[in-house]
DNA sequence: TTGTTGATTTCGCAA
DNA sequence: TTGCGAAGTCAACAA
């Protein structure tokens, strides 16, 4: 395998496991180090198979050309595109902290479940209130219009639902944007800023009592 | 999927691929992005596997928890060692190549040592030019703000010492952002744009020529 | 063992 | 889009 773009690198030859992702880039990995692949391409890239070669070309003209010795295994699955990618670890602990504390909404609300699944993407939330209303809440730690927008097309899609119907929104962020603020309040759903540091010290205050 | 380390986050359920590796590390990938997965857990690390769930937990205790909806399939195979990956082109090279081609920078320059020791790091270059007046050379494949902080450092406690006082600095890479050659010029310190290939090349040449 | 630095860094956020 | 800073960074090398 040779690696030539902004550096070159060479890999003798090894039984390896190779990886081709649903957007061309390609991995190239041992069994063992870290999660670091041995040698990749990241997209946006092109591979060109022939038989006993594979390159790949990125962006910038760099290439990746493995030559196949033997193939031990061949597999190929459709993953479908990722729900949630990578929750921002902040906004994640926002979630849970929220989620324990649902009171900070108001009285005898309850938590129906966290990364509540829709076809279009899980609510970060879904709850009812005392009145037993559902309620959808989108978790953000800077709540922007998108975030709003995203809240919006859940809403949309849950009210169909006749077992759910209707849902109310909140949209909760550290910090709302007054766009965003406004956008949400003009389309009936409530803002509430979240208290980090007030909401991890009432988290901790319930531990230490229980 | 959750993990629970210096961060919490958490992967609601979807298709994705897991590997194990020999070592026990475990990556969880997604059909798409770089080479980063999703999630992982590094070595040393120990993986318990129970029907339908994986907890992995790591030297200082954080665990990665996997709940398994369904196999797609399940493969193992042994790669043994792998040999090691062999690159050309990296920051010590663009160093050994300024240090035989001193000459870029001006005519008579000598060189004193490479990685020249100070008590807060080594220097890239040490050099005296033509007029025996001290260069301190800091290298950088990427010439960002932190390199000029850096070169200013090791300037700043040079010029202490009367035997190598006055120190003119020189920041020299592939590349200089425009806020780290502002940043460097307005300190006094010279910025020199190193062309690779031309050095490679020149290179060859002289090693044609000896 | 510990610390520092570089990286085909990658990744997220702000301007 | 570009630039900057952090990362569960990883990995190599010096002290």
């Amino acid at each position: 395998m040779d690696y030539a773009g902004r550096l070159n690198a060479h890999l003798p030859s090894a039984l390896r496991l190779l990886i081709v992702k649903a957007d061309g880039s390609v991995l190239v990995h041992s069994d063992g180090g870290s999660y670091k692949p041995l040698n990749w391409m990241s997209p946006p890239c092109k591979l060109v198979v022939t038989p006993g070669r594979w390159v790949v070309t990125g962006k910038a003209g760099e290439t990746l050309t493995v030559e196949l010795e033997e193939i031990i295994s061949d597999s190929s699955f459709e993953l479908g595109t990722d729900p949630g990618l990578v929750k921002d670890g902040v906004e994640s602990h926002l979630q849970e902290l929220l989620a324990a504390q649902l009171t900070v909404l108001g009285e005898g609300w309850r938590l129906v479940r966290r990364e509540f699944p829709t076809p279009i993407g899980p609510v970060d939330l879904m709850c009812r209130d005392a009145g037993g209303v559902s309620v959808a809440i989108e978790v953000k730690r800077r709540g922007e219009i998108d975030g709003v927008e995203q809240l919006t097309r859940y809403l949309e899609l849950l009210n169909r639902d006749p077992l759910l119907a209707p849902v109310q929104g909140v949209f909760a962020a550290q910090e709302i944007k007054p766009q965003a603020r406004v956008l949400a309040t003009d389309r009936g759903i409530r803002c509430v800023t979240l208290d980090y540091e007030l909401m991890r010290g009432t988290d901790d205050a319930s531990l230490r009592l229980f």
